[in-house]
This record gives structure tokens, C-alpha cells and sequence, in this order.
RNA sequence: GCGCCUGUCGUCAAGUGGUCAAGACCUCGGAUUGUGGUUCCGAUAUGCAUGGGUUCGAAUCCCAUCAGGCGCCCCA
């Protein structure tokens, strides 16, 4: 038997029906705020994700489907699955220089990703995400957008009790400032530290400051370091920055809480990063994570753009919604005369109804009993009724049974 | 990539070395040849994730593989 590859999934029944309306809240909500959809391809150049993303990172280090294609003279190119949307976007963004339309430019995306991990309840190796990137206004009316944006979504999901973590990373030289800091106190407990906290003293040291081992933590309660954590380190513009983004906050009622503590692990971001958590996820409880990114378009060839967006990880979103029930048909066609019956459901589905009927002749009391669990009247199309030219037409809910004879009277 | 746990019908499960692998729901058929949602009856795993092994005998013990879950890591 050929199963689903690990960590991928098939979609359908009631699932489907969430996934539907997870994607068309996202499509009026998005829309609604000014973002247009765009549709970027599912594979890249390696190349992009490796510069994009940035190479200190798990995805482009562990996570990333890579495939050599070309010819067999091994001109061969590097192609991979896009592991987040971003870099794609940046891309496309350049690649059209669609700088050149006034600002802001404002995107929003729904779409499979891909990384190669370890699978979990609320972690796939192909998952689906949805979110929004708008170029262009470096002021923090922008970081307010952009999170009113994901506030709004989740709302429109029934998700308002979720909560919006913040912090600033500050920008590109007060984020070194901090960096070397951290390195410099940090420096005489490097022995103490984990495995993995030695290798992000190298790599990513911002990263030490949420890590889960106990002696790490320990490290952290210091004094001196303590100091250095919670010291406003970040340089003035920067603060401002930042306070003005929670005056906005504070105006549009959303709430949140300040974590000094919020690393993100993706290299391109600075100033403003946010994630929506959830308690009931388990120990995958970002629902969305996303921040601020004005050196990317630039790194990336383009133009200096600052730019800010976010994702929300679909699979996540669901395990938060209980499933959709199948929408009920609009009627239910019982009939031996298949022929007569699909006639009449194709004249109404063409009415913008919902009809089915039975497809064997079955009797009548089965056709009924289907009927009555999936729609909300049963037509009665039997010998009698082809014959005179009228309708019985019985609603299933309280058993009452009419007659109508035009067609009209059954829209 | 690491550690721990789990895997019996479409679903939820009982069974923990020795009769034909309980039961419930769903599905299908019948009681009821044109009237459902109640009730009653019947059908449906030579099979216990897959492949090996131990044993007179394995769903049950062992090994490997695959898949899922939890934690780590990472992230959405």
C-alpha cells in the first residue's frame, strides 16, 4: 500500500469546509484592509532562501527540500521548496519592481510551505500559510496595520482570546550593540551552558535568552545579565519607534504583553517582532509569528524598502476551530425515474441550489432516510407527480408536506 | 536529529501466549413493492501498522522498519 508521505495530509469532509472558511475570512478581512493576494511559485532558487532567510538558520541549514535540476551535461540549478513565504514575496516584489507603484504596497498570501522535521501535532513537514507583507512606510503606523491585521483575522475566527507578545529588536546597530553585550556578560558562563546554547553563542547568541534548560535559565537570573536583558538597549529612533506602535495598539484596544525575551529565529528580521500564542497547542503554540524586515528588500538586490509582515500557520489555526458541518443541501430529490430526477436537479442547481438525489431507484423509504440527513427538503418526484406535472415537496425538519406545480415556487 | 510512549474494522475500542478476535457507532441490506429521523433483524477484520524471529501455538514476547503522539530542538 503507497501511504501519504510522512508529515503530509489529506484534506476533506468536514476539514475541508474549515479550511474554506479559514481561506475566505482570510480573502475578505486581507481585502478589506488593502492587501491584494499574490501567488508566488512553490520552488525557488536555493540560492534565495539561503541569502533570504539566512544561513544561521535551522530551515536553511536542516529543513529545506533541495533538488538539483538540469540537464544531463550537470548544468544543473539549484531548486527548493519554499520553506516560508517571505523570501518569495521580497522576490516578486523586485522582480517587478513594484517599488515603483507609490507606497505602500500591500500583499496577502495562502499557501503550502515546506520543511523537513521531525513531525508533530501542530508541526508538518508540508503546512499551509497564510499572511500578509506591505512594503514601503518605515513609521509605525505600518507595525499597527499589519498586527491589527492578524488581530482581526483571528478574530473574524472566533479567536479573540489569544495573546500578542511584542518586542523590538532594534535596528541594524543597536541590534549588534545589544548582541555584543549579551556575548561579553554572557561570556564567562559558556561552560555552564547547554550544548545548543554553545552553539548559538556562536551562531545567534539573542537565542540563549529563550532557552528551556534549567541551568540556561539559571544563567539568565543573574544580576549583571538580567541587567543588560531588561535595560532599554535599543537606541532612541528605535524607541520611539516602538512607542509609538503601542500608543496605536493602545488606541485600537488590542492587547498585549511585552517579552523582552521574544527572539525570533529568522535572520531578516528587526525593530518590531510579534507572535500570537495559544495555550491550547501544545508545545507548538505560535499561531503566528512576524515582524519587521527593512534591511531584506535590499539584501536581496532591490531597493532600501522597509517592509513588515507576518504568517499564521493554518494547521494550527484549525486545531483551534471545531470543524464546519457540511452545509445541508437545499433538497433532495426522491424519485424512481432517475432520469426525471436529474433533470430537475440540474434545472435547480442551475437556480444556485444545492440537490442531490439517488442515483440506484432505491425504495423510497431509503432515499428518504438519506434525504433526511443531508438535506433540508425532500421533492417527491414519483409516478403521480410526473405524471399531472406537480411537486411534492416535504420539509424534513417537521414532516409537513406540500404540492406546488410551478417550477418557480420550488427557487 | 535526540529521548519517551503508542499502533486491533471507516470511527471508538475489549482482548496482555492456547475456542471461530467482544461490543458500540457508521455503512449496507431486510421487516415496510410511494414517505425518513424511533424500533427490531441481518451483513461486514482467515485479520490485529509492515516484515522477520522466539514458541507445539503469537494481536499478545523479541528485533527491525513505517506511522502517530509527547518532550527537546526549531518554528507557523
Amino acid at each position: 500500500m503507497i501511504k501519504a508521505q510522512r508529515g503530509t495530509k489529506d484534506i476533506f469532509g468536514e476539514e475541508s469546509f474549515l479550511w474554506q472558511h479559514i481561506l475566505s475570512n482570510a480573502q475578505t478581512v486581507f481585502q478589506n484592509a488593502g492587501f491584494g493576494e499574490i501567488k508566488t511559485p512553490i520552488f525557488e532558487a536555493t540560492e534565495l532562501f539561503a541569502r533570504g532567510v539566512g544561513d544561521s538558520t535551522d530551515i536553511v541549514n536542516k529543513e529545506m527540500y533541495t533538488f538539483s535540476i538540469g540537464g544531463a551535461d550537470k548544468s544543473a540549478s539549484s531548486i527548493t521548496l519554499r520553506p516560508e513565504n517571505t523570501a518569495g514575496v521580497v522576490r516578486a516584489y523586485i522582480e517587478h519592481n513594484i517599488s515603483r507603484q507609490s507606497p505602500p504596497q500591500k500583499f496577502w498570501y495562502f499557501g503550502p510551505m515546506f520543511r523537513y522535521e521531525r513531525p508533530q501535532a501542530g508541526r508538518q513537514r508540508q503546512f499551509n500559510q497564510v499572511g500578509v507583507e506591505m512594503f514601503g512606510v518605515e513609521k509605525a503606523s505600518a507595525d499597527a496595520e499589519v498586527i491589527l491585521s492578524a488581530v482581526e483575522f483571528l478574530k473574524s475566527l472566533g479567536l479573540d482570546n489569544l495573546s500578542v507578545e511584542l518586542n523590538s529588536l532594534g535596528c541594524k546597530k543597536c541590534k549588534n550593540d545589544y548582541r555584543e553585550n549579551i556575548k561579553k556578560v554572557l561570556a564567562p558562563y559558556i561552560a555552564d551552558m547547554c550544548d545548543d546554547c554553545k552553539m548559538r553563542y556562536e551562531k545567534n547568541p539573542l537565542r540563549i535568552l529563550d532557552c528551556k534548560n534549567e541551568d540556561c535559565q539559571k544563567i539568565l537570573e543573574k544580576d549583571e545579565i538580567k541587567e543588560i536583558i531588561l535595560k532599554d538597549y535599543i537606541c532612541e529612533d528605535c524607541k520611539t519607534h516602538f512607542d509609538e506602535l503601542i500608543e496605536y495598539l493602545d488606541e485600537l484596544n488590542i492587547k498585549y504583553s511585552i517579552n523582552k525575551l521574544l527572539v525570533r529565529g529568522l535572520d531578516y528580521y528587526n525593530r518590531t517582532v510579534f507572535e500570537i500564542k495559544s495555550e491550547k497547542l501544545g508545545s507548538q503554540s505560535a499561531v503566528c509569528g512576524g515582524g519587521r524586515y527593512d534591511g531584506l528588500v535590499e539584501m536581496l538586490g532591490g531597493p532600501s524598502t522597509p517592509a513588515i509582515g507576518f504568517a499564521m500557520g493554518v494547521e494550527r489555526l484549525c486545531a483551534l476551530i471545531d470543524n464546519l458541518e457540511a452545509p445541508k443541501l437545499d433538497y433532495f430529490i426522491v424519485s424512481n425515474n432517475t432520469k426525471e430526477a436529474i433533470k430537475l436537479a440540474s434545472k435547480l442547481r442551475n437556480e444556485n441550489k444545492k440537490v442531490e438525489f439517488d442515483y440506484q431507484s432505491r425504495k423510497f423509504a431509503k432515499q428518504l432516510e438519506k434525504a433526511s440527513k443531508s438535506a433540508k427538503y425532500a421533492i417527491i418526484l414519483g409516478e403521480d407527480e410526473i405524471e399531472k406535472g406537480f411537486y411534492s415537496v416535504k420539509n424534513l425538519e417537521n414532516g409537513e408536506q406540500k404540492t406546488i406545480s410551478n417550477f418557480d415556487d420550488l427557487i
